[in-house]
DNA sequence: CCCTGATTCGC
DNA sequence: GCGAATCAGG
């Protein structure tokens, strides 16, 4: 068998989907495991969670002296002839990190999408309750990598206590938010609500405008992205 | 023993 | 470029 474009293709995506090695030579059929492992390394998509690569912790071999020599027959006295020397970290950069977290089943905590460029200022508004409107050189921001993850309810911290939280919302009660999502003090405003509307009095206030006669309206704010938050 | 991926090296 | 042989860890 050989390895036509469509068999790398299967490859390909087998691999990097998690089969084992052995699982995606049995789909293909015609190959062994040791001919599809060759043949991912020579694709350059190596680098998986490896039983032997996995420790790196341990700087101090048993045997430092005769180790990675291979035994091959022929080659028993023959020099080994090896272009460059041992140091060679031709291995590319994993996701041994994230693989990590996946495999031990780690919560990891969601956090608000940092900004990518913080050197250059960028204009940025901030709507009520924090959150960062988009201008528009920031509609296509890299999506985010969504690993599988098991997902744990957080708990709140003691900040937030006697404070409203997201659960503690209800038709009954302010749903302003009040300082930042993600921060550790978020919370709601709680306060009871102005009948008909989603707020209390006072941010109802913040919320709405009142609709003034036609000919006495200002002229729209030239505001390109919403203008400085007000609180 | 089984499994895994990594590596070497004759072909 | 291919892959069997081999290594090394789980």
């Amino acid at each position: 068998m050989s390895w036509t474009d469509e068999r790398i293709a299967t490859l390909q995506k087998l691999w990097e989907g998690g089969s084992t090695a052995s699982q995606i030579a049995e789909k293909l059929g015609g190959v062994s495991r040791n001919a599809v492992i060759g043949k991912a390394h020579r694709l350059g998509l190596k680098s998986r969670p490896s039983p032997v690569k996995a420790n790196d912790k341990n700087a101090a071999p048993k045997k430092p002296a005769t180790k990675a020599a291979p035994k091959k027959p022929a080659a028993a006295a023959q020099p080994i002839r090896r272009a460059t020397p041992p140091p060679s970290p031709k291995r590319p950069p994993s996701n041994a990190v994230e693989l990590a977290a996946r495999a031990a089943g780690e919560t990891i905590p969601m956090q608000p999408i940092p900004n990518k460029s913080p050197d250059m200022p960028r204009i940025v508004s901030v709507g009520p309750g924090g959150f960062l409107r988009q201008g528009p050189g920031d509609q296509q921001p890299p999506i985010p990598p969504a690993p599988p993850r098991r997902l744990v309810p957080a708990k709140p911290g003691p900040e937030v206590a006697d404070k409203t939280g997201l659960l503690d919302l209800s038709d009954k009660v302010c749903r302003w938010p009040m300082g930042h999502p993600g921060e550790p003090d978020f919370h709601f405003c709680g306060t009871e609500v102005n009948p008909g509307f989603p707020y209390c009095v006072e941010h109802c206030g913040r919320a709405f405008q009142a609709q003034l006669p036609r000919g006495s309206r200002r002229p729209p704010p030239p505001l390109p992205f919403g203008g400085p938050r007000v609180r």
